[in-house]
This record gives structure tokens, C-alpha cells and sequence, in this order.
RNA sequence: GCUAGCGUAGCUCAACCGGCAGAGCAGCUGAUUUGUAAUCAGCAGGUUGUGGGUUCAAGUCCCUCCGCUAGCUCCA
């Protein structure tokens, strides 16, 4: 006897065999036809999986309105997707094809390279093979009789990967649809017909399992949808974050540059861009004063030696420039980070524990040798600006001192109106021996970094367990911005590495009389100004808050015959210490304002004989349009309050 | 680094099968003196990313290098 119990609380009872389709059936037989998939004790199968032969089990039939069942039908896309790519072209083999963030890929290896201009007829393969609404059948079959079954299939991919990675299986599944036999795990829809709106979306290489030394394989991505609005709203969301693309409003707005001929992933800060970089770094070095930070500033260069010392060299050779040799044998390298200087300034004097903790930070320069096909825009650069800080305690001062971290952190990203984001705690995986320091140490750091984040409440905390670097377990902060794309930002990581005897040995006396080695934290909220800024003009669609904008206003006479009224404004604002430009033209307002818009400058001081007669102006919001007349004073309080509040609109 | 695609005026983009490189915006000059998202006219702007090759002829076809884009890989 089974006992299936459904979500509204009914349960029924089954004596014979019977699959998640038949108890829909008896639901009603609408909800059999669009039964899609079905949840059992929390487990997603298909609708022609069998459920227990007796016992409960809760039962959950998944329809479109399903999340989950979104998943399904994109993975079964994928396999409609092969199936038209193995029908369109000779010799295909199949790799992997899983379902992705809001789509699907699947890897193929063929000789002819695929491109764009073959998703046309690709697509249009796959819209007859979904019309024929085929229904995709489950074969389970030993391992053994599973490779011989690839092996005349001629997918010796799927041959490598069942001895390889599913030796361990007794049996494992195929799928089948109508030509088409795929060793899958599964599960999918019904049938094909199931699947609504798609799109290819691009062909990019990938290696086969992820490994640079295997053939590169051709991974096709599309995107799927139950119906074609989902579909054109997620094409907008992409068109939408064309648009914010920071390398295109980078241009746009003049903010930076990156010339080929200084070199890729060298990032110029144009004038504009450096005055959103200016205030990011007045507002940091504030919160720095106030939170105890001692400011420093050291060189982007070093001894080859001292990265010796701190072990970056050689071991992380391979993405760093190489030294610069000198005549007299002395080599350097342009740091990869910024520790080794703070921790000789640490080291300049005997310390106490009475002068812990030391906080000591730096907006350091820091230049790393990335891949090529590794960089984007300033989120992905070669030379870097970390809003970087290491703070040096006792073992008794981290909690304190990685809540300060974390609370600071959460004031930036506050401050700057990226409420949505998550903390990712990576913890060491104790099965290993790959971390240094004492694993009593380890413990208790971990346990007291969980406690600060469980008291501050950190919204979606997660922890990654064998996530940690080998030095120390670290949180890291994950933003999401404005239209949904996730950011890793800032990140605070403890080291029980650089200050060992193995490294820099240090030290400091305690109250005992007796030395002791400090712990290391290493934080950075914004994690370089280059990626925080390339995030934030996206996440703003460059259109800055008050406080940030390049042009905080701009003055536009009606016509020129104001201009001498205009002058005194443009003064006025420029004395009241607001970055103010001016329009002047011989052009209708209309054009200036349109101007002004396209440059997303936050407000316009326009003047004519009206505002000239009565010492006033009319106030125009680039996102309100006009806000009326009022007096100059009253214009100027009003902004310098928004740019004092910070306020974000 | 690898795979695929791309590179034309400051910007956005045209140029058929290889046949005289073209437009809009921006810029400059002149006219206009304007009231909340584009006034009109004229001018100027190019070694088609680089170097080579094929051809009577190359922006277009082939090769090299540089750069960009998507993804893979890596990420202190």
C-alpha cells in the first residue's frame, strides 16, 4: 500500500504500481496534460518516473507555473538542440548539455566550426522537432551494455565519460527521442512539444571537463521560455544591459580609456571618471579615519626577494609581469598586491600588543599579468587600485576586528544603494592539508567569524566549506546590481600564512613579556576602484548620484543675451563648491537641455529675462524635468543637502 | 593562452559577386537670439587596425601580427 500525499493535504492510496502520471490522471485530467515534471520527497523526476511501492511519500505535480519545471524544459532543449545540430551536420559527437542561468548549452565536437549565421537553420530545426511534440522516453540500462551502446553510437565522448566518471554506476539512464539516444541522467518533459519560446544565443569553445590540456569542444547557448513574452522580456533585459554596458557609457560620458597602445587592461582615467574615482576615495578615506585606519602610501614596486619571502614568487609566476632586471643584477617586480610593504611597516619597530590592532591602509596600485582573453572593460584589468587594508591583532581581536570589516563593507555598499547582495563565509575543508596555521586555530576563527555574521544578521549568508584560500578562511561579498547581475566585490580574509616564521615572522609582545605572532586580516570593500567603478556606472546606467557626478549642474541661458546673468549663477554655484558647467550657445534651450540630458548631468540652471529681473532660476531634474522657479539660494541648499545626504534617486 | 566572431571619419553605421570609400551625429564657419529633449546653411573630416600576398583592380579574397567581443581556462 502507497500512500501519496499531495500538497493541499489530500493523500491517496495506491495498491498497484504507479507513476506520477497515473496520480495526476486521477487529479483530474487537466492537470495530467499539463503535468510537466513531478517533485517526490523533494526530488525532481520525470512524470513517467514510478513512485515507491508502498509507504508515503509527498508528492508534488510541477506545471508551467513551476520554477523548477523551467529547468526541465530548458534541459530538454538542450537535447532538442543536439538533436537538430546531429541532424544538420555529419560526424557530431556529444558532450555535456546542462541547463544554465536562465538558458542551456550543449558541447559538441564536429570538424566544421559552427558560427552565427548557422542558428538560423538550427533554430528552425528545432521548431519542426518540437512540432512533432515527440515524447522523450527513459531507458535504464547496466553500465556495461550502456558503453557498448555509445560505443556503436559512435560517442566515444559519452564512452570516456561512463568509464571514467560514472564507473561507479550499476545502471544509468538514457533518453530517447525518436531518432535521438542520449546517455542523460535526466529528467526531462513529457514531450518535446512542451518546450515554448527560444533562442540561440552564441557559439563559444570550451574544453572538454574544463581541462585547457583536453580538445576544445564547441558549446552552442540558447535561452528558453514557456512563452514568447518571457522570452522578449529576458532579450530586453540583455538589450537593457547592453546599454549599460560600462564600456559603451565609459566612452559615452568620457570617464576612461583604455589604449591599445598603453597597453590591454591598462585603464586612464579620463577627468570625468576621475572625479567619480575622487569622491569614491574621499568617502573611503573617511570612513577610514573614523574606523581607526592609519593611512599609508608605498611603492607599486618591489624587490623580487620580498616576494620571495612572501612566497607570491614564483609560485604565482604565471600572472604577474616578469621582473625587471637591472645592470646590476638587482631584480623587480610590480607588486601582485599590496601585503609585503604594510607588513615592513609593521615590522619598522618592535610592536606591542597595546599598539594592536594596526590597522594600516592604502589605496595601493597593484598590476597582475591576466590572460588575454581574461580581460573586460575595468572589471577585468591588468592594473588595478585596491582599497586595500591589513589590520594586525591578536588572536582574541579577530572577531571584533572582522566585525568591523564586515561592518564597514556593509556601510559602502549601503551608502551606495546595492541592497541586494549576499556573503559567501569559505571555510577550509578539514579533510585536506593544503592550509597552514593550526587547525585549533582554524576552528575557532571559523566559529567566531560564523558568529559575527549570524549576529550582524548578513542577509543570505552562505558557507562554502573547502572554499578558503590556503591561508585562511575569508567572507566575501556578492552584489547584485540594479538589474540583476551579480558583483564579487569587497572581501575580508584572515592570514595565518604571511606573518609565520616560514614568511615574514612576525611578532609582538604581549602582556607576558613573551613574544607572539599576530594574525593578518586582509579587507578590501570596494575590491578594486577600477571593478567598483565599472560596476557602479552600470549600476547607475551612468546616470551618477548627486554626490558622484562629474557635473554636478549646468547653467543654459535662454538666450545669449542672458549670458551675464548666467555668469553670475555659474559663480555662485561654483563658489557654493558644486562642479558646474555652462551653456553659452547660440542654440534654442530645447537643444541645450537635450544636450545636457544625453550627458546625464543631475540638474540644469536654466536663466532667461525672468530669472535676470527677480535673481532666480528654473530648476530642471534630469530624471523630473522642470521643478519650477525659486531663488539661487534656495537651488544651492537644495543640492548641497542631496550631495551631503548622499542621497541616491 | 584556446575556440568562434569582429575591426571603415571622434561616435553610430553604409558600401551587391572584387570595380571611383558614403551618411547621420559630433567638430569648425556663418546666419539665427531662441523658455524645458535636436534652428538652418556651408566647410572640413579616411594610408578602411598593422605588415605582407593574390589580382588589371582589394574595405571586400588569403596569410602574419595587434586589438576588441562572447565563452572556456585561471584568479593572491
Amino acid at each position: 500500500m502507497l500512500k501519496v500525499h499531495l500538497p493541499d493535504g489530500n493523500v491517496l492510496e495506491y495498491s498497484r504500481r504507479v507513476r506520477a502520471l497515473d496520480v495526476a490522471a486521477d487529479i483530474g485530467p487537466r492537470l495530467a496534460k499539463a503535468a510537466l515534471g513531478a517533485e517526490v520527497d523533494g526530488r525532481i523526476v520525470g512524470v513517467d518516473a514510478f513512485l515507491p511501492d508502498e509507504g508515503d511519500v509527498d508528492l508534488r505535480l510541477l506545471t508551467k507555473k513551476d520554477a523548477a519545471s523551467l529547468d526541465l524544459m530548458r534541459h530538454s532543449c538542450a537535447h532538442v538542440m543536439a538533436r537538430a545540430v546531429m541532424r544538420l551536420f555529419e560526424g557530431v559527437q556529444l558532450a555535456f548539455g546542462p541547463t544554465v542561468d536562465n538558458g542551456f548549452y550543449y558541447d559538441f565536437l564536429l570538424d566544421r566550426p559552427l558560427s552565427e549565421d548557422d542558428f538560423p537553420e538550427i533554430e528552425a530545426e528545432m521548431a519542426k522537432i518540437i512540432k512533432d511534440d515527440e515524447p522523450f522516453e527513459r531507458l535504464e540500462q547496466p553500465h556495461a551494455k550502456a558503453v557498448e551502446l555509445c560505443r556503436e553510437l559512435g560517442q566515444t565522448l559519452k564512452v570516456e565519460h561512463l568509464e571514467a566518471g560514472l564507473d561507479e554506476h550499476e545502471m544509468v539512464s538514457f533518453y530517447r527521442q525518436g531518432e535521438f539516444l542520449d546517455l542523460c541522467r535526466g529528467p526531462h518533459v513529457p514531450s518535446a512539444g512542451a518546450i515554448g519560446a527560444l533562442k540561440l544565443l552564441s557559439v563559444a569553445g570550451a574544453y572538454w571537463k574544463g581541462d585547457a590540456s583536453r580538445q576544445q569542444l564547441q558549446r552552442l547557448y540558447g535561452t528558453a521560455w514557456f512563452d514568447k513574452k518571457e522570452l522578449d522580456d529576458y532579450l530586453m533585459r540583455l538589450e537593457e544591459a547592453k546599454r549599460r554596458d560600462h564600456r559603451v557609457l565609459g566612452k559615452q560620458l568620457e570617464l576612461f580609456l583604455i589604449d591599445p597602445e598603453v597597453g590591454s587592461g591598462l585603464v586612464l582615467w579620463l577627468p570625468k571618471g576621475a572625479t567619480v574615482r575622487r569622491e569614491l576615495e574621499s568617502f573611503i578615506y573617511g570612513e577610514l579615519i573614523r574606523r581607526g585606519y592609519q593611512p599609508v602610501y608605498t611603492p607599486a614596486i618591489g624587490r623580487v626577494q620580498l616576494y620571495e619571502t612572501s612566497g607570491h614568487y614564483p609560485y604565482y609566476a604565471h600572472s604577474q609581469f616578469p621582473p625587471i632586471e637591472m645592470s646590476d643584477g638587482d631584480r623587480f617586480l610590480l607588486r601582485p598586491m599590496n601585503c609585503p610593504h604594510h607588513i615592513k611597516i609593521y615590522q619598522s619597530k618592535p610592536r606591542s600588543y597595546r599598539d594592536l590592532p594596526l590597522r594600516i591602509a592604502e589605496l595601493g596600485l597593484v598590476h597582475r599579468f591576466e590572460q588575454s582573453g581574461e580581460l573586460t572593460g575595468m572589471t577585468r584589468v591588468r592594473g588595478f587600485t585596491q582599497d586595500d587594508a591589513h589590520i594586525f591583532c591578536t588572536e582574541d581581536q579577530v572577531a571584533d576586528e572582522f566585525r568591523g570589516c564586515l561592518d564597514m563593507t556593509q556601510f559602502v555598499l549601503k551608502t551606495l544603494g546595492l541592497d541586494d547582495y549576499r556573503v559567501r563565509l569559505s571555510f577550509r575543508d578539514p579533510k585536506s592539508d593544503k592550509y597552514v596555521g593550526r587547525p585549533e586555530d582554524w576552528d575557532r576563527a571559523e566559529a567566531a567569524l560564523e558568529a559575527v555574521c549570524r549576529d550582524l544578521d548578513l542577509p543570505n549568508l552562505e558557507i562554502e566549506v573547502g572554499e578558503a584560500a590556503f591561508y585562511g578562511p575569508k567572507a566575501d561579498f556578492i552584489a547584485s546590481d540594479c538589474i540583476g547581475r551579480q558583483w564579487q566585490l569587497g572581501t575580508v580574509q584572515l592570514d595565518y600564512n604571511l606573518p609565520s616564521p616560514q614568511r615574514f615572522n612576525l611578532e609582538y609582545i604581549g602582556a607576558d613579556n613573551h613574544p607572539h605572532q599576530p594574525v593578518m586580516i586582509h579587507r578590501a570593500p570596494f575590491g578594486s576602484l577600477e571593478r567598483f567603478t565599472g560596476m557602479l556606472i552600470e549600476h547607475f546606467a551612468g546616470a551618477f548620484p548627486l554626490w558622484l557626478a562629474p557635473e554636478q549642474a549646468r547653467v543654459m541661458v535662454v538666450s545669449q543675451k542672458f549670458e551675464e546673468y548666467g555668469r553670475s549663477v555659474e559663480a555662485a554655484l561654483r563658489a557654493a563648491g558644486l562642479r558646474v558647467s555652462s551653456d553659452y550657445r547660440p542654440e534654442k534651450v530645447g537643444a541645450k537641455i537635450r544636450d545636457a540630458q544625453i550627458e546625464l548631468i543631475p540638474y540644469m540652471f536654466v536663466v532667461g529675462n525672468r530669472e535676470a529681473e527677480t535673481g532666480t532660476v528654473a530648476l530642471r531634474d534630469r530624471r523630473e524635468g522642470d521643478l519650477g522657479t525659486m531663488s539661487l539660494d534656495a537651488a544651492v541648499a537644495k543640492l548641497k543637502q542631496e550631495i551631503d545626504a548622499k542621497t541616491i534617486r
